[in-house]
DNA sequence: TGCTTAGTGAAAATGGTTTTCATTATTAAT
DNA sequence: ATTAATAATGAAAACCATTTTCACTAAGCA
């Protein structure tokens, strides 16, 4: 049973608990009780800006405690992505990759991805100054398909300087 | 053993044999071999313009010929991915899709992905006329990043407009 | 403090994809 | 054409990320 939640979100890193703070409000205002384990996987999700797998996560989260098990991990990333305080990104080698939803982090992703050996490149920094430019695609897009965008990203599948060597096409 | 191939590419649809011409000589010019099903899975791709998973397209492959195998499928559309006659996109729900790539179509690809019911809407119409644009960023990643794209994606991810009723966030 | 119920963990199940291996079909050489 | 070499195939098994099951635990309210 999910609440609607006020749209005056408190900021984030500010009040009791600081983020924890702020992460323990959205949880208990979406109906949902801020356990233990919750608390560990989204500190962990804050403490990089890397994509984490399910099973990097669960890895570090281990080292602290070694209680918490695999099916939780999945389904504490499940509702945080339901919530919205995580994004689920997936580069194709099979493992969904997540990332903390920071406010003062762009929303827009960018990666090059090459089809060969499948490694991913970032190169988000290529989007930073197309800001604008994506905040009017996203208000587009919600008129036209009544759809509210909350993350993005953007993937060119292509050839990496390895694997294009020798290569004509 | 993939060989150089040449960059003058003869037209697709013209020549012995149509578009299979062009697909065989493809396969002959990579080193690989043209065999039925490789033709087949081609022809199925051909004829449809939606993004078909594995199993969709092994369940079409099998109507006609229903001694071709999951396992080949599988292996053709690896195959033809590498070789870049297919794209494969993941919209995050467990399985991928390919396409058949023409050159008579957009390389670029839009979506919508609703997080909360996982529903994949497209929004191609969104970028057609951004192609300009697009090329000029694919040069500027070839040149900065040494990266060959073929194919791009850009997906938005966000509630759509049944999921969202109800709610403020 | 106790009660209700959401949350948890271990193990098993699931399901898309990959690997294995014996067999078949394609190509190049004869 | 026939044959030899080897690439491609199919069935079954293996793989592995993710999900489900179920008995148990702990959060939060009365």
């Amino acid at each position: 049973m999910q609440q609607s939640y006020s749209k005056k979100m408190p900021p984030r890193r500010s009040g009791p608990g600081g983020a924890k703070g702020w992460w323990r409000g959205r949880f208990k205002g979406c109906g949902y009780r801020f356990t233990v384990p919750r608390q560990v996987i989204l500190d962990t999700l804050n403490r990089t800006s890397k994509h984490l797998s399910a099973e990097d996560i669960y890895l570090a989260v281990h080292r602290t405690c070694p209680n918490i098990g695999l099916t939780t991990v999945y389904r504490t990333l499940e509702l945080l992505v339901q919530i919205g305080l995580v994004f689920k990104f997936d580069f194709g080698d099979g493992r969904a990759r997540y990332e903390l939803s920071r406010e003062t982090h762009p929303r827009e992703h960018c990666y090059l991805v090459c089809i060969s050996c499948g490694r991913a490149i970032n190169a988000d920094d290529f989007r930073e100054k197309e800001t604008e430019r994506v905040k009017q695609i996203e208000e587009t897009i919600a008129k036209r398909y009544n759809f509210r965008v909350r993350n993005q990203i953007t993937q060119f599948y292509g050839l990496c300087g390895k694997c294009s060597k020798g290569k004509v096409i």
